[in-house]
DNA sequence: TAAATATATGAGCATATGTTCAAATGAACG
DNA sequence: CGTTCATTTGAACATATGCTCATATATTTA
C-alpha cells in the first residue's frame, strides 16, 4: 500500500490537469508500465460481454454442434449465429470442421472456459 | 460427449428453422436450462471489455487513488474518468470515500481481480 | 446440370456505448 | 458569503455493435 503524504500540484501542457498525489501516481505508473497487454485483456472480455456469444460458448462447452442446431437451441436466426461464430473463430475461441453441407463448431481451447466458470462462480455469491 | 446418430428435421412456427441433431440439442438444452445467470456473466464481462475501465481497475489494484490522479495517470479527461468510475461503482466493483474536496476510489472486492489476472495469464501464452 | 440444403457474407439499420462540453454540486477557506 | 477546487452530471455527438434481410457460396443429390 502506498501512503499519501506529500501534496503538490503539477500543470500539464495538453489540458490544464491537476495531480494531487505525485508520489502515488509515480509508483502506480511504474507498476503499470510493464503490462501493455491490458488492451488484449479488454478485447478478450469484450468477446465475453455479449449474451449471444456467451451462450454459444456455453453450448459448445457441452458438445460440438452445427450452426442450425445452435440457432435452434438459442432461438436465433442462422445468420445471426453464423455472424457471431465468425467473431469467435477470428478470436480463435472456436474452431470448425466441415462434413458435407454441415459445419460443426467446437471450442478450440477448453482452458478459456475456466475464465468463464470463475466469473460464473463469482456471480453466484 | 454426445453422439450424433439420429438425423431428423423439425419445423418451427416462428421462422422456418431446421434442426439436424435433435438428440444433441435436447441434451445440451437440458444442461443449459439451469444457468440463467449467464446473462449476469455477460454483463460482468461487458464491464471488463473496455480499455478505460480495465486500466482503472488495474490502477486501483495498486493503490487507492483520487479522480484527478487517475485522470492524469490514464491521460484522460477527469470527466471521462468520473463517468467510468460511476459505472464501476454501480456494478459494485469499486467503492469511494470523500475526504474534503477529494474523492478516493478503491476496489470494493479484491476477489474480482482474480478473474482479470487469470485472463491476463491466458493472454500471456 | 439443376435443385435443394447448410452456411457464409455484405449492406443497412437501430441501438448501445464512450467521450466531450458545459454546467451543477459540494466542501474548504479567505 | 463568495471564491476556489475536486468532482459529478446531463445532453450531444460520434462510433461501435449486433441483428435482419437478401444474396452468395459450397456441397450433396436427383
Amino acid at each position: 500500500m502506498v501512503q499519501t503524504k506529500k501534496i503538490s500540484d503539477v500543470d500539464v501542457e495538453t489540458c490544464e490537469q491537476t495531480v494531487i498525489h505525485t508520489d502515488v501516481v509515480q509508483t502506480v505508473s511504474e507498476a503499470m508500465s510493464n503490462d501493455e497487454d491490458m488492451d488484449n485483456v479488454a478485447d478478450l472480455f469484450k468477446l465475453f460481454g455479449d449474451r449471444t456469444r456467451i451462450r454459444l460458448l456455453r453450448a459448445l462447452y457441452q458438445s460440438e454442434m452445427c450452426v442450425c442446431d445452435l440457432a435452434y437451441l438459442l432461438d436465433m436466426t442462422q445468420s445471426a449465429v453464423s455472424h457471431q461464430l465468425r467473431v469467435l473463430k477470428q478470436a480463435k475461441l472456436v474452431k470448425n470442421r466441415r462434413e458435407g453441407k454441415v459445419v460443426y463448431y467446437s471450442l478450440s481451447d477448453q482452458h478459456v472456459m475456466q475464465i468463464l466458470v470463475q466469473a460464473y462462480d463469482h456471480i453466484k455469491e
